[in-house]
DNA sequence: CGGTCTGGTCATCATGTGATGACATCAAAC
DNA sequence: GTTTGATGTCATCACATGATGACCAGACCG
């Protein structure tokens, strides 16, 4: 750090286009974000993506797991964790992993990836406190289409809602009779 | 009908391509839906989804319409009512409705009818129950989260689980606290 | 038969998109 | 100052996709 910014800078380029591709991605989906979109938004010519990340699928794998490390994997059925999430989704959208979970990709690998954070982040811990995977899936299931469709406008009372109102509703509703203390 | 098959006719044609576009539109939303794959689902040339639907979208919003009668509008927290919807998500996807639920549509036109289906079929008798916008709303995302997720394969148990062991998981976490009979 | 209408086929266009490689330009090394 | 490698810019390609219109082929009527 601290470096005094140079005029060209690999590393920030390769930065920005993370960045913008984390935002985009997360806001529309793979198929919808176009690599020019994600240049612009960067400020960086779009064939930088090339160059830095193979192709658009892999800008998208590195988005995936840029965005390992910042959500701490923890368990779904607490009102504090639905909170942090749902905050999470109003503020970046409802990102590349819960988007994933709903609409397979063509990519494997990608689709492998997506499976395996999805696992990691969400299944698991809940399949380990409700003794049930089919059970576990289900609610992320469940939370992933809540996200979606709050960013997504088609259903006005929940797009609408004050998050602390949609916090108490999902929680009401999902985390029923689930073990909770 | 009996009619001798003719060796042209209008509606056996306009028939097939409205059955192929719900079929496909149903399995891999419309984005992912070329009207070329339409076609030869359909048996037919997809120049004529244009002569006589005006377009991909008209074609789009007439299985939206096509697809209105066979589903009744009924509760949704009844065991009876989510084995039913998830039965029909088992034979034909998950539908127009539920996907575009959770993604907008960039057409206003598409993205209001779909609005207006989904209110009509699935959120208003449960409003009506519940008495609450907000929870009926997020209990039509949350399922159709989980039935998106169930044609994804992006959550293996949810995906290959036997529909009688879904139908427990789901009307045991969603049904949870609400006022069932 | 000749004419016309309807249904169907096909070539083609315009556009958007991801990808690629040639070229330019800056910065550091020597 | 020259060279060299890194960084960025740009034109362009290949392909998919939705749309369009010219044309063809039976059917029905006179």
């Amino acid at each position: 750090m601290t470096e005094p910014p140079r005029r060209r800078d690999a590393a920030a380029s390769r930065a920005a286009l993370l960045q913008a591709g984390q935002d985009l991605f997360a806001d529309r989906g793979f198929d919808a974000t176009t690599v020019r979109d994600v240049g612009e938004r960067a400020g960086v010519d779009p064939a930088l993506i090339a160059r830095y990340f193979g192709s658009k699928t892999g800008l998208y794998l590195a988005c995936l797991h840029a965005e390992k490390g910042d959500a701490v994997p923890d368990d779904l059925l607490t009102p504090g964790r639905v909170a942090e999430l749902l905050e999470r989704v109003d503020a970046r959208g409802a990102g590349p992993v819960l988007r994933t979970a709903l609409q397979a990709h063509d990519d494997p690998d990608v689709q492998a990836a997506v499976v395996a954070e999805l696992r990691a982040r969400l299944v698991a811990p809940l399949a380990a406190r409700l003794g049930d995977d089919l059970r576990a899936e289900v609610l992320v299931a469940a939370f992933s289409g809540v996200a979606l469709a709050r960013g997504a406008g088609t259903l006005p009372a929940l797009a609408g809602a004050d998050r602390d109102a949609l916090v108490d509703a999902v929680v009401g509703l999902l985390g029923g009779p689930g073990p909770q203390e």
